[in-house]
DNA sequence: TCCAAAACCTAACACTAGTTAGAAAATGGG
DNA sequence: CCCATTTTCTAACTAGTGTTAGGTTTTGGA
């Protein structure tokens, strides 16, 4: 019985990791069933014996894409001890939306390409996951604010979109094997929070100039992460 | 002789603006000629008269698109005094980019959607042409570091494609009629220059106000989303 | 008004898309 | 080994794709 349904499984997991690869690279209109079948070693009625169309099939894709951002970075928040500043917490976020998305990053990518032309009401759903991903960042930023870690002046609503358009991009760039993602994360967050002509040290050293702030200082423990 | 050119001129532009509309909205392949003439108010045989291809039609719609925000940034910065520091040139350039792909919002919604399902040949020339404007940003970036203005630790690779991150997933989210550009622009120099919790005001003065902050402990509001 | 050039349309061709029904193969407990 | 169940394949249908050849209409200077 197990061993039934595993057999099946398996070849779920292989079909929708083609599917990702394949809707990543030629889109949504642009994939092709046979050329799904074609990358998962099947032929092209064998897909629908799993996934009834080529609707379910995106949209099993997006649903990975962004639900594996939203639980590593919930994760990572709830993994922080209570005595973490608002500067830890973004930056522990950023590291984790990094992680996530470089990790499934076929998933990801084919989000960003296919999701504009999905059917509507497959795009509603994955938008309306979307948009709780930003409330958790809403309330980081929001968080810190309340603190008294930012300037008075700052906007939380741009400085999340902001932010989250910055992450969202990285996957264009980023090569696994160059630059790490915690280096990546490290220099992100230094300039949200600290600007590039910070006065704030980011890492190590501390002399020059009386200290600005008090909670410049974060957890050793994150950073090292 | 001039008013005949000029009809096929219009045709040429009506079946452009046509074009980008579909594309944004379906991506390359999901984008039918016949959808694009209705656009147009044409017949789908008609286009040929004025583009040899579908190829052709994406092509020219994305070279717009990048050569707008170049035309935009290059325009802007030129038209800086002598004295303007680096902080000035990053805050044109940041503005002159987002008015830029707001404008020809059409046909930048049309390459984030297509650019990755076109024709390779068509999209090396279109990479080229955007290499060509992150170079622009890359001076931007390291003249202001040999001024000074920035602190010695910063990344300026990444701080480039951050900054170029944020910026191109605008247009996802800006709506004509609600923020004005200005304000979004002055918004996100202020990030990149100063961060979050940057203690230099705005405008110049380095004047550190006591510390803001006693961190008061964590909401668990966040940790609970 | 006339008429060549420009602009557009009609109708079709060759091809590929998603999907499906039913046959064939693989699987695994008895 | 047997056979019911699960899984995969074969072969096809319908609909829609980019593109084109050739005809029709529109345009604007003489």
């Amino acid at each position: 019985m197990t061993k039934k349904l595993a057999k099946s499984a398996i070849s779920q997991k292989r079909i929708l990791d083609a599917a990702a690869r394949i809707f990543r690279d030629y889109g949504y209109a642009g994939t092709t069933m046979r050329a799904i079948a074609d990358e998962a070693d099947l032929k092209p009625g064998s897909i629908y014996y799993h996934y009834k169309s080529k609707d379910d099939l995106i949209s099993a894709v997006l649903d990975i894409g962004i639900r594996a951002v939203t639980d590593s970075v919930g994760k990572a928040l709830r993994a922080l001890p209570d005595t973490a500043t608002g500067r830890d917490r973004i930056e522990a976020a950023i590291r984790a939306h990094l992680s996530a998305i470089i990790e499934v990053g076929d998933y990801t990518l084919a989000t960003r390409r296919a999701l504009g032309q999905v059917p509507e009401a497959i795009r509603a759903r994955n938008t309306r996951m979307r948009d709780t991903y930003g409330s958790i960042w809403q309330e980081i930023l929001s968080d810190a604010h309340q603190r008294g870690e930012f300037r008075t002046t700052a906007n939380l609503k741009l400085a999340r979109l902001f932010i989250l358009g910055a992450l969202n991009w990285t996957v264009e760039w980023f090569k696994p094997g160059g630059r790490s993602i915690d280096d990546v994360a490290r220099e992100f967050a230094a300039i949200v929070l600290d600007g590039l002509s910070g006065r704030v040290e980011p890492v190590g050293l501390a002399e020059e100039l009386p200290p600005p702030a008090k909670p410049k200082r974060a957890s050793a423990r994150v950073r090292a992460a």
